[in-house]
DNA sequence: AGAACAAAGGTTAAAGAAAGTCAAAGTCAA
DNA sequence: TTGACTTTGACTTTCTTTAACCTTTGTTCT
């Protein structure tokens, strides 16, 4: 194991404690820590906790500065994908609340997005839709946003 | 945080308490509660209650002078409305296109959520509205989605 | 009324405190 | 031995803090 394992490692046991999934770490602190040099950090950063690996990194310079990592859920593609899959031709609005409830505790979704289909597929939006076919395009909708997300 | 990130949080609760949005301080207090420099106090008007963030400063100088921080979201909340009023009963989707695509670029939505309602109101979300009805459709999403960005 | 003084807030530049970038050099396994 | 991954360090950019000096407004004394 090289210092970057040890550092991701280190990182992933914080992250595991840390309530949210949210972590803030001092560059400076880490690098004195192990030892190495500050821009090793930034390389765990990006080849440890990328987005592609389900984590979203902000940072902050100058005084106060700060690197916080946030957890997204694990998969949040391959989430995304089922879900989108498993839609099917129609589904109706309880079952839309159902899952974008759902798809934003998972963390999949934020709560804006999550607002925004909610609102978009309700009845008031959908109002000059015939009923019989409401439930179509409620899936119709959803496939086309969530498909973004990914 | 730091000293700028504390002052900016206690004038953000007292704007909270405060009625009308709007607060009036005096530089000096500031900077002697906080142990700061008295241009601190601007630095963090300037960085923090930036009119893009939503905030105007005025300010007087010399005896009995002050510092007022006025609150608005009046600018977002009025384009939208403005925007929503506008909005008709029908509403085609270059228009769309184009009224989202002036959202964006004013600042009133961000690209996340301007990236979404395009989708949701295209016509591959629409297809089982029949053609005729699709700009009402759309119109009534807009605004269902619209009215939860004020 | 006018001049001096006092009491605000404003401006700006420099120093300090982080984090970011990038490319060169090192390591290690296939 | 070559190519992918790591490590390092010089240099850059961003954000904060401080201090010296400037401008505006109100008050007081002739």
């Amino acid at each position: 194991m090289g210092i970057s394992d040890l550092i991701a490692a280190f990182l992933q046991d914080s992250l595991d404690e840390a309530e949210n999934g949210v972590l803030e770490v001092r560059r400076g602190d880490l690098a004195q820590r192990f030892h190495c040099a500050p821009s090793q950090i930034n390389y765990v950063m990006s080849t440890r906790f990328s987005p592609e690996r389900g984590y979203i990194i902000e940072s902050r310079r100058g005084g106060n500065g700060y690197i916080k990592i946030t957890r997204v859920h694990v998969d949040r593609e391959t989430v995304l994908m089922h879900v989108i899959n498993s839609l099917g031709a129609e589904i109706d609005f309880p079952s839309v609340r159902a899952m974008l409830s759902n798809l934003l505790h998972t963390g999949v979704l934020d709560e804006s997005t999550a607002r925004i289909l909610l609102a978009v597929t309700g009845d008031r939006a959908l109002n000059a839709v015939p009923k019989e076919t409401r439930n179509a395009v409620r899936a119709d909708i959803l496939k086309n946003a969530l498909i973004l997300q990914v």
